[in-house]
DNA sequence: ACGTTTGGTATTTTT
DNA sequence: TACCAAACGT
């Protein structure tokens, strides 16, 4: 096969060299941050390719996100002829390709052939009623604890009998035994797998069936894992197992950047490794080619002080660069106000939106750069947080198109079955449920045929309907046209009405959410089409849904400054990076904490993951104050930043002291808007903005969704406008201080353009 | 059956 | 704070 790249040794050092050519046996790759990982997989595999070693279906290459597979996919592809395209490797995360093996197999891993995957907000849904079933309260057992204590089994390969026998003696861990048994029971029942399930059930598969696994390690003449420190046990288990035949197993991995050890991630299997497969080459990198000195500089002096860790040190030939800069703001608001504002200063020296990052701890940092970001017209992304997907109204438009697909999906079936309001009420679903339970059917079967019981008599004929809307929306289940089915999902099920009757609460959001999926379902048909020649079946559909991260949504531009969670930056690299919100309790987080010495560690490969995201520039701030669950606390300095020597760091000055905010109930100062301020109790006028004062305030001059500006409230918008006895009243969502209602010709708001 | 209110409680990270 | 579930009233 023949390549389009002339020179596959272009551009590597001698180690990524070997690391590409050394295609037999096993090899574990030590490959430190920003040292030219991907670029010796995706070589590897065009290499693998050249060299005519395998054909593309023969290749098995594992990914950590669906981000960093199409990434790989793209380059392999772009170095492939046109006409092989079509044979293409496995390429995918461990997670897709898993599912790619059991739904060839489905009846062997012990399910009917349309299974379906539960998210994790289904799980949770499941457990829920299995405690309750069980009658244990979700106080005692928190429905999240009994959720993550049933994944980690699964991680490590306990099924619920091994789970239960391993913790015989632990009395509350017997009782999550007891849920974890049941929740198997009605997850089979439901033909429905979790994503730990996806992975337990591959395993399986392939252990006790001879002939499945002789095929598969036929077919994976090369297997290549990438992030091979955030594998669970039962992962390793399932790539060892796959290799046996061909003992070609390619492992990339950095032991300093395992930050999913909260989810079962193993980095004992990197040191593992070593052991199962002796004769392995292990090969090092360890040049970045990233970050400027100073950079990673401070990154070794973080990590090194961790002690579980393999010692490494990496090196670049990069210079010094610029100084690190730490600023300490009074508080979030401050916090995002400065870095927008170092933002739009680097901006004028060249950088754009694109180069940009900002990282912190936890999701709900995020708001306040969205804010602040969206108010300087900066243009901006937000990566995770809940996925377009896991939106309520179009999880509800989804969960009908479940049902459809499969009538044994009870958590689908339930969420739907009153949504929008039929009148099945929660007495009517329990009825079904038990009836279900007794007699040894599905709940659906129970609905369809309500009639014949007459404890559901008065409900019976709501029900009735309901099962011939969903049979009746059957017949669109056809591929390639599941417009159709959405059209009519729309259509007879009166959700569509419902949410535009119900817009108004929501900000208009979720009708145009609705609206969005059936461009996903158009866009998704099409690239089907163009990337697998066959049409889009629901199976698939609900597949990639469900599996999708940030579905690659089309941008419409490509320049934005990228807000993410420093776990979803792995692997990613930006010229300047923003590290916000070190503050102790904070990052580290408490929680990370109370787990000990490890749980710390883990916190602290995150901030190295952190530090070497950034190329150029690398600002790191904390704050003073910070408002978290509502309460206002002060807060001290993260000691991931006392670790980085003085010397490397550049001190920014605050702009404004804690004292300076006292005496105003609405800090002025941290607000990024020209605000109106009150000189001598009348608001100044200021261009862009409209009084309206002078004369009686009338409600014709607001409308819902307004933005306005109020003396001591701030900005926020108007929820509402109405009569009450002939006074005009307003509510409105203040962005700081939240809803207040308000005499409208007290109020005195002004509009904001 | 359904809407509203209250009260309690949680908030780490993701396939 | 913000969200959710049980409790309550209709």
């Amino acid at each position: 096969m023949s390549l389009k790249s002339n020179n596959i040794a272009d551009n590597l050092n001698e180690e990524q060299l070997k690391a590409v050519t050394r295609t037999e046996g096993a090899v574990l790759v030590l490959a430190g941050a920003g040292s030219g990982k991907t670029r010796v997989l995706t070589r590897r595999i065009a290499y693998i390719l050249e060299q005519g070693l395998a054909r593309p279906s023969q290749i098995l290459a594992i990914t950590f996100t669906n981000k960093a597979a199409d990434q790989i996919k793209q380059r392999v592809y772009a170095l492939c002829e046109e006409d092989k395209k079509i044979y293409f490797p496995w390429i995918g995360t461990i997670h897709s390709c898993c599912l790619k093996m059991l739904r060839q197999y489905p009846e062997d891993a012990g399910y009917r052939n349309n299974f379906l995957i539960y998210d994790t907000d289904d799980k949770k849904s499941v457990i829920k009623n299995c405690m309750k079933q069980l009658n244990i309260s979700d106080k005692a057992f928190p429905v999240a604890y009994v959720a993550s204590e049933i994944s980690r089994a699964k991680d490590d390969l306990l099924g619920y009998k091994e789970y239960a026998a391993a913790n015989a003696n632990d009395f509350q861990k017997k009782a999550v035994a007891g849920i974890y048994e049941l929740y198997q029971i009605k997850m089979k029942e439901y033909n429905a797998m979790d994503f730990d399930d996806i992975i337990l059930n591959t395993y399986f598969l392939l252990k006790d069936n001879r002939h499945i696994l002789e095929y598969f390690q036929k077919i994976f003449k090369y297997i290549l894992i990438d992030e091979f420190q955030d594998t669970n046990i039962a992962q390793y288990r399932i790539f060892a197992m796959l290799s046996m035949k061909h003992k070609n197993l390619f492992v990339v991995g950095d032991d300093d950047q395992s930050i999913y050890g909260f989810r079962g991630a193993n980095v004992k299997n990197i040191l593992g490794f070593e052991k199962d497969f002796p004769d392995c080459t292990v090969i090092k990198l360890e040049t970045n080619y990233r970050s400027y000195a100073n950079i990673l500089t401070a990154a070794n002096a973080v990590i090194k002080n961790n002690v579980a860790r393999k010692s490494k040190t990496l090196k670049t030939s990069k210079p010094e660069g610029s100084r690190i800069n730490v600023y300490k703001a009074y508080n979030e608001l401050n916090e995002a106000v400065y870095v927008a504002n170092e933002i739009k200063k680097l901006m004028e020296k060249g950088y754009s939106c694109k180069d940009f990052a900002v990282l912190y701890r936890t999701n709900a940092q995020s708001r306040v750069f969205e804010r602040i970001f969206r108010e300087r017209g900066l243009n901006y992304r937000i990566f995770g947080g809940l996925s377009f997907f896991s939106r309520q109204e179009v999880k509800d438009v989804l969960a009908y198109m479940r049902v459809v697909f499969s009538t044994d999906d009870d958590a689908s079936l339930f969420r739907i079955i009153n949504q929008p309001k039929r009148g099945i009420g929660d007495t009517t679903v329990k009825r079904i449920q038990s009836i279900a339970a007794r007699e040894y059917l599905s709940s659906y079967e129970i609905v369809k045929n309500a009639d014949r019981y007459e404890q559901l008599s008065s409900a019976a004929e709501k029900l009735k309907a309901f099962s011939d809307m969903i049979e009746q929306l059957k017949e669109y289940n056809v591929p390639g046209q599941l417009e159709q089915l959405y059209d009519n999902i729309l259509k007879l099920t009166g959700i569509h009405e419902y949410y535009i009757s119900e817009d108004v609460n929501f900000g208009r959001e979720r009708v145009e959410n609705i609206k969005e999926l059936k461009s996903a379902i158009v866009t998704m048909n099409q690239s089907q089409q163009e990337d697998f020649g066959e049409l889009l079946s629901l199976e698939t559909f609900l597949e990639n849904v469900t599996l999708a991260t940030d579905a690659d949504k089309e941008e419409e531009s490509d320049d934005y400054i990228s807000i993410m969670t420093l776990h979803s930056a792995k692997g990613l690299e930006f010229r300047v990076v923003f590290l916000v919100g070190m503050e102790e309790g904070l990052f580290p987080s408490n929680l990370s904490m109370s787990e000990g010495a490890h749980g710390l560690e883990e916190e602290r490969r995150l901030c190295y993951v952190g530090i070497t995201r950034a190329m150029d520039i690398l600002y790191c701030i904390h704050a003073e104050e910070r408002t978290r669950y509502g309460k206002t606390e002060p807060c001290e300095q993260s000691r991931f930043l006392k670790e980085i020597p003085k010397e490397l760091i550049n001190s920014g000055k605050r702009a404004f002291s804690r004292r300076e905010k006292s005496g105003s109930s609405f800090d002025w100062f941290t607000s990024s808007q020209p605000v109106s301020v009150t000189k001598g109790g009348k608001p100044v006028n200021i261009p862009g903005l409209k009084t309206s004062t002078e004369a009686s305030v009338k409600k014709q001059d607001y409308s819902i969704g307004d933005r306005v500006m109020h003396k001591k409230y701030g900005e926020g918008s108007i929820k509402d406008l109405y009569d009450d006895n002939g006074m005009d009243i307003v509510e409105v969502n203040f962005d700081m201080a939240g809803v207040k209602r308000m005499v409208l010709e007290f109020a005195k708001l002004v509009k904001i353009q």
